[in-house]
DNA sequence: TCTACAGTGAACCATATGGTTCACTATCAA
DNA sequence: TTGATAGTGAACCATATGGTTCACTGTAGA
């Protein structure tokens, strides 16, 4: 595949943005219009049209606009790729780590209860 | 955490860069000076150093100076938190896909024969 | 038909990014 | 001690990024 640097090029620049995770975060609960976005992250709706193309691009989110509202959800592409590279380069050199799995789960949770903390 | 997110900005945009990637590839591999690296991207020291010190800032990369020459190795942090948001939000709204592991499995394998057809 | 609203696109702005060259320091080795 | 080598830092450059405002189009409702 040539364009495989290329796509975790976007991937990657998609995500380094607090905003766009955030976006992908609010789609992951339910869909949204691009006014909805602007307004829950107090930005212009240009300003917001630009994050949604730029997630739409590295395919994390599909857009549908039916009248003049157009609806966000999450994209197909489920960043495999990107947990595959990471994957592949944590088993790289990290054999000499043992319960890597739990290490895992608690930054999960530890993120579950930032999530929880921002929303109030 | 205060900084999680601006961690996960700097990690995420580290990775965002095809030459950084392959810096983090390169080490999986062994160890290497600034010199190296910059020989082996046809780059100037200038801008390799440069590649290096962002992926030390994000943690990635850590260097020891002895006598003229920086030596660096990857850096123990292991893109924990990185994998474990990505998994995380793949769980959020994956629950339709069976096969996924599988998907990622044979991802890993394409990325091995991209690195391979690389080399060559 | 009129008005308000959702989105779009162009222009602009400040700052960041990825790279260079050049001048400099420090160290190694002859 | 002298020359070559490894790295560092400042300055510079072109382009990208993250945001804005403003003018515009298209649609929904009264």
């Amino acid at each position: 595949m040539v364009h495989y640097q290329a796509r975790l090029d976007r991937t990657f620049a998609a995500l380094s943005d607090v905003t766009r995770r955030g976006v992908l975060e609010q789609l992951g609960n339910t869909d949204a219009s691009v006014t909805d976005l602007a307004q829950r992250f107090h930005m212009t709706l240009t300003g917001m049209k630009k994050h949604v193309s730029i997630l739409e691009q590295a395919g994390l989110v599909t857009t549908e606009k039916v009248g003049r509202v157009r609806t966000c959800k999450l994209g197909l592409r489920q960043l495999e790729e990107e947990a595959a590279w990471i994957e592949q380069h944590r088993q790289l050199w990290s054999a000499r780590f043992d319960a890597l799995d739990e290490l895992v789960e608690h930054l999960k949770r530890e993120e579950k209860a930032d999530a929880q903390r921002k929303r109030r």
